[in-house]
DNA sequence: TATGAATGAGATTTCATTCAT
DNA sequence: AATGAATGAAATCTCATTCAT
């Protein structure tokens, strides 16, 4: 990913860590979280990093064999509250109680997204999505589309490619929060959520009858 | 003092190209595209450009004053095509001709994509957003958000904001095919056009009752 | 969007350095000096720089933003020493008192010109004088001039304008310095010495009964 | 000289040039003066000479085989010109007539300096002064030491070293017109002339009795 | 005689990573 | 466990000079 150095060879035993070196780690994820949001992956200098973290270069390759590293603590942080997320897509019905369940479960991936977004960004960038942290992110999509994908197949007579909706509705929600939270576009969070799940809605039980 | 950084503080003033200048010139833009697709922004580097146009970095400086500038000059391409195809967005029917008008723009849409995409990823690059050239992408996005927030709204009886609606449906658009692109996604390019304006009809026709 | 450039924008910040950090700054200094007085402001490198002060690259860019930067510390180590000179101009007496005095003044003067010349000289490079560290130059050269017209102003009965004569004088004495130096011209130092102080002395003094 | 390439194997030959050429030469050799003036040698780029001869680079290497050629064509002119009034030094004498026709004499210096002042300067570059070009200027400095020497080593009864006497008057007038030119000493053209020749009158006629 | 285009060595600067204490 | 210092490969950019027409 580097294209400067090699990527050390030795990467860095998960040592036992005492107290102070737990406040430490924790110290250097959470300045890497604000880092990478404000500036991305590339632009990110570990420099940025240690200053936000008030400690010194050296101490940083105490706990992260590189800034890649670093990145994946965070990226896998994330990774895991999305999935979990994913798993916990409600059943979709038609009627109205259907609507109202799509609804919490958005709003509950804004949420998410409003903390972790800049994260789930910096794993676009070109270089990174072809990298290992980037299959992360890749898994992550591809577990909201599966999982998306299997209560449109067990839902009758929806007129639609169940696949590639899956995909399509995934990418609106994500990219729409995306939007949402950069500021590109000037809009109310609950308008999102509920713009979200009735498009969503309408998509599986409104092109029912289109077929 | 420093003679060679103010020189270069003048972007490279826009002379009159001969024929041979021009070609230069294209062949830049060429392998701009082409290594900007491949890498992303930042990790393309001048080396690789000039390379693959068959020059050398002076030359490289004599056309623009930077990467950036290139940047800008295949963003610019981009934007005005996007543009273009914004503005032709057709009216919006409920009616199957009208499904079948919205999805030939849609395939359009797919269709420059399937070229620029790599560009218009770069776009998305944390750093880039903010920047001057980010601004262009912001406003792409807005061009085509309008354009069809003015089609929903001339719709009667629509059951989403508008505002809201278009911009996620843009953004499914716009993702969508970025997943596709990338192979992130293993679909077929028809069935994911098909798909796109099922949902967006959707969206908008299919919410009608749900209010 | 260019991360690197922006971040040098801000200079060096200047940090509290340990034994070895000075000492290596100490080494880059006294570097800076010699291959300034070798070759110029503008020929040297920085590699010829770092060469001497046996360190890298990166070291350099550690302690000064740009070669500007080291010019512009060494500069001022001379500017004070300088200006600490002018603040001692003896007061000045027509008798051989006076002239002893003068010409001990002016030894001392040349004492620092022997060590400092090279940089002096590069301060008058053409682009240098007109920049910010150029302005170190006018300022020295001014507090001379001054130091020495309030002594003419001193003096009963003097010949001449005592403005224009303290910047002929002392343009006179650095300058006769600077070629006996360069070895642009032969000449013996302790003949230097002796003969500006007496054509110092002389115009002033030997001015009185001309009008 | 140049850091950069060895200069052109092949010098330009002479050549008999047509009107048109000639036009073209002159030109360039303006633009140099002008530019050089502003920049110095090294900070002189030929791009901007080109540009203020409102012709091209091609055409530059046609009539100088690089850049120092163009300077030392400026210089040598300067020189000659220099030369000339060195040799016209009026003898001295202790009377107002003496003091009177030094005084003309400075002015004419002066006067060649206002325009070919900046050339002066730009000879003293650290890297010119010891290349070839360097050397034309130290030969004029000679020359006017000369001059100025033989006229005080043939006045009864000087209390000063001839050699150097010499050496620093001529630093002397050279430099103040220097300072009075760059505006970094703001004095009136006709005092500088007075002052320098009383100054200079001073130190042959006033240190006689000093002895 | 003129010129626009091209060249490429060389200069400055950055920053992830390693080292010595 | 921590840290300030050092490194150096790699990136960007400049400009005197040459080339092709």
């Amino acid at each position: 990913m580097s294209s400067r150095r090699a990527a050390s060879a030795t990467a860095v035993a998960p040592r036992e860590l005492r107290a102070r070196g737990q406040a430490t780690r924790d110290r250097l994820i959470q300045a890497g979280a604000a880092v990478f949001s404000e500036r991305g992956f590339h632009a990110a200098r570990v420099d940025d990093i240690v200053a936000v973290a008030a400690t010194s270069h050296g101490t940083f390759y105490l706990y992260f064999a590189n800034k890649e590293e670093l990145f994946r603590a965070l990226a896998e942080l994330v990774a895991v509250e999305l999935e979990t997320l994913a798993a916990q897509l409600p059943p979709l019905a038609a009627d109205p109680a259907g609507l109202v369940a799509l609804e919490s479960w958005i709003a509950e991936f804004a949420n998410i997204y409003a903390n972790a977004g800049p994260i789930i960004r910096a794993w676009t960038e070109a270089e990174i999505v072809a990298s290992d942290v980037g299959r992360l992110g890749t898994n992550v999509h591809a577990a909201f589309a599966r999982a998306l994908m299997d209560r449109i197949r067990s839902t009758p007579a929806v007129g639609i490619d169940p696949v590639v909706a899956a995909i399509a509705l995934v990418a609106m929600i994500e990219r729409t929060n995306y939007y949402a939270l950069t500021g590109q576009a000037n809009v109310d969070g609950a308008a999102v959520v509920a713009t979200l799940a009735r498009v969503t809605h309408a998509a599986i039980f409104g092109t029912s009858g289109s077929k």
